[in-house]
DNA sequence: CTGCTTGCAAATAGTTTGCACGTTC
DNA sequence: GAACGTGCAAACTATTTGCAAGCAG
């Protein structure tokens, strides 16, 4: 199945790029990057502890926070804040922004570009540099917009 | 003094605005849109808690917690979230959006226009409708930038 | 064997809720 | 006086930390 090779593939970039930064292999570790890997989806720290403990029931909810701490301190791992306040885990590799609806909590994926006049006008202007995607844009999906009343 | 003036004003057409709407006028309230109408800065709901202590020290945590969130229903608040997944509340009275400094955590206000090419491209390729200033933009500020490595 | 990592349990921070009482209209 | 809003305490969720034991290198 070529979506299954290709997780393979990105697990063991993974994994290689720790034991490159001389990070120790250890099975908490490999079985959250399985996790990250096998999923396109945006994962909450408490998603990833029980997909984690499917695969290993001994893992500590504890210790997935602390790694993905590391990972994401390593560059392995981004993390992303959605209006809720609750962080969203993905692997690196490959970047995007992200855009919340408020109503249905959906997120969508759109690509960096995007962002790129207001990163440009946000640095001219303030001299800010915008770190784009480390946080969601809220609004609201096209089916709630149409559909309903505005967002709570 | 003007600064005292035009806080004070914010206020009664606050409480206006909560009198039109038929909410009832208590001290938890009023004390709450005083804090607010007396500071330009992003305040959080436990910063707000512990001013309006200052003034009404009988009011209760979570009553502002309870008033915050009603507030903002009526339209006479907004929060935004910060990276750190904390809300801040203002009122409403000067809508803009913000930029957070992901190391010293700085605030600044930009206005609503620097998101309006953003907004609109998101809107015309995916329908999704931007809630300007909703959530804050996370990136680095400029003494950051210049100063140091890369955020944490 | 050495010390980085982990499992566990308990602490912490932030927010929400049930309920009886007080206050506003 | 009736309903809404409040104070309080306790529950709850999400996350962090201290420490002894475990495992990778």
């Amino acid at each position: 199945m070529a979506a299954r090779t290709h997780d393979a593939e990105r697990l063991s970039t993974a994994v290689g790029e720790l034991r490159a930064q001389g990070t120790r292999i250890t099975t908490a570790r490999v079985a959250i990057l399985e996790v990250l890997s096998a999923s396109e989806a945006h994962l909450s720290a408490d998603d990833i502890a029980h997909a984690v403990n499917a695969l290993q029931p001994r893992v500590h909810r504890a210790t997935v926070y602390r790694t993905l701490d590391s990972l994401v301190a390593a560059g392995l791992v981004a993390h992303t804040h959605l209006g809720h306040g609750t962080a969203v885990y993905h692997l690196t590799t490959t970047p995007h922004a992200h855009c919340q609806c408020q109503r249905c909590e959906t997120v969508i994926d759109v690509p960096r570009s995007v962002l790129r006049s207001v990163s440009s006008r946000l640095l001219d202007d303030y001299g800010f540099n915008l770190d784009t995607g480390h946080s969601a844009l809220l609004g609201l999906c096209k089916r709630c917009a149409e559909t309903g009343e505005p967002a709570g």
